[in-house]
DNA sequence: TGCTATTTAAATGCCAGACAATTAGATTTC
DNA sequence: GAAATCTAATTGTCTGGCATTTAAATAGCA
């Protein structure tokens, strides 16, 4: 393999984008093992920490595993879902904090991929959900929570509701915009009244998705954004008037 | 700082972490300027390539970037979306093909997310937008358009949507769903009559954007979902009843 | 003084060589 | 034949060094 030494780019990361190539494009299957260290620095002509850099970044991407000892080495990694989670939820947190983006258009997004799955979920939803729900529904109706313990439920709840759908893929893509919001709604208090209406809401929700009524959900789901949408608001100007 | 030398981790894994967590939470913030590799490696009591392999894995996960010279350094890096576009498209394609996931469900999972941002793309679609799109649903009329480019197109149209509801949150939850298709579509073979007929739709569902009438790109994308997935299931009976 | 060229220092990029730790398999021993 | 030991391969880490890049400090000059 040929790297080109008169590109901008760090060797490392040059030698990183040969093998996420090869494993994008099938060259490299999962479970494969890489050529050792010592055998990548000859075929790269570059020395040994050069290479170990760049599968550094792969094994930051959850792309290779490495294994110590005789028969150890890299190993293409089947990338999973349960590994992806986490990464997903991170870069979506990131990019909400560092971008300014406002809660609304992050409240805007949530719900309307929320949203998406509700037909999904109402119609296969399982025993096992639907306990999950009523069970976070219940948690949040305990006197003296913590807003922070509340927004958690809040999650947790959400999740459900998209799991509920059974489609991996679409519990991956929502992850993100479910869990990245927490710091925002952290942001809010919740009186004892608005806690109240959020609960109601969430009742109607799993009632709805219990009766396998999707439009039903899907009004709760709205009222739900809207409501939340109004909090946020007021809470924003509270805020603003008291500078 | 302290690294657990007992730990299971790598040293370089426990670093990133350590640095990632500081970004996460805010103790470091955008452009701010990390020690460098030398003093790194005096606070973390680590050599200077084990802290190189730590910063290694934060860049390749765009938390970082570095600078050579005087001044340079690494800097806590601010992920943009264009930035993280890649990433999570190249995420959701490798999860797509190293999992085994039924083109069903990915369709499922794209065409949802798709039509919950058909009624704001209704409300907001831009000139430029269905511009775009039109000259998206010329391409796909062209004769002689090879199968990989008409998927392409297609591809391409329907990020157009996505990006008609001006909603960045959404566009890249979407780009993932969307552009990780790619591969799965790139399986069908598409004769005169499906290309005309997913070039109706296409046509409906500009039509319906230009409108703003959220309920008809609904009812298209909905057609669309529909004669997709039949068309992938006889593609893929066809190829059974070969063998 | 003010501009230009040069030097300098600080930082990352890269390399060579070595040793430690781990692990599977081969070998030896009982 | 089973258990213990040895061996070899591989990754993990360290030391020390040189190359390259870059901004700022300095020197030279008009």
């Amino acid at each position: 393999m040929k790297i080109d030494p008169n590109s901008a780019a760090d060797l490392s990361a040059q030698i990183a984008k040969s093998i996420r190539d090869a494993i994008i494009s099938g060259d490299l299957i999962v479970d494969q093992r890489l050529p050792s260290e010592a055998e990548l620095s000859e075929q790269f002509d570059v020395s040994r920490p050069t290479v170990r850099e760049a599968l550094k970044r792969l094994a930051a991407q959850s792309l290779i595993r490495t294994q110590r000892g005789a028969t150890g080495g890299a190993f293409v990694n089947r990338l999973s879902f349960e590994e992806a989670y986490p990464q997903q939820i991170t870069t979506s947190t990131l990019l909400l904090s560092m971008n300014a983006v406002s809660f609304e258009t992050a409240c805007e997004a949530r719900y309307a991929l929320e949203r998406s799955c509700a037909p999904l979920s109402a119609k296969r939803r399982s025993a096992d959900h639907l306990a999950t729900m009523r069970a976070e529904i219940h948690r949040q109706s305990q006197p003296g929570l913590t807003d922070e313990s509340f927004c958690a439920s809040d999650v947790s709840f959400h999740r459900a509701l998209v799991d509920c759908a059974q489609n991996p893929v679409l519990s991956y893509q929502l992850a993100g915009a479910v869990e990245a919001m927490q710091p925002l709604m952290n942001m809010i208090t919740f009186s004892a009244r608005d806690r109240a209406k959020i609960i109601e809401l969430h009742t109607q929700l799993a009632d709805a998705l219990d009766a396998h009524d999707a439009k039903d959900a899907d009004a709760a789901l709205a009222e739900l954004e809207r409501y939340t949408t109004n909090l946020a608001k007021s809470v924003m100007e509270k805020r603003q008037s008291k500078l």
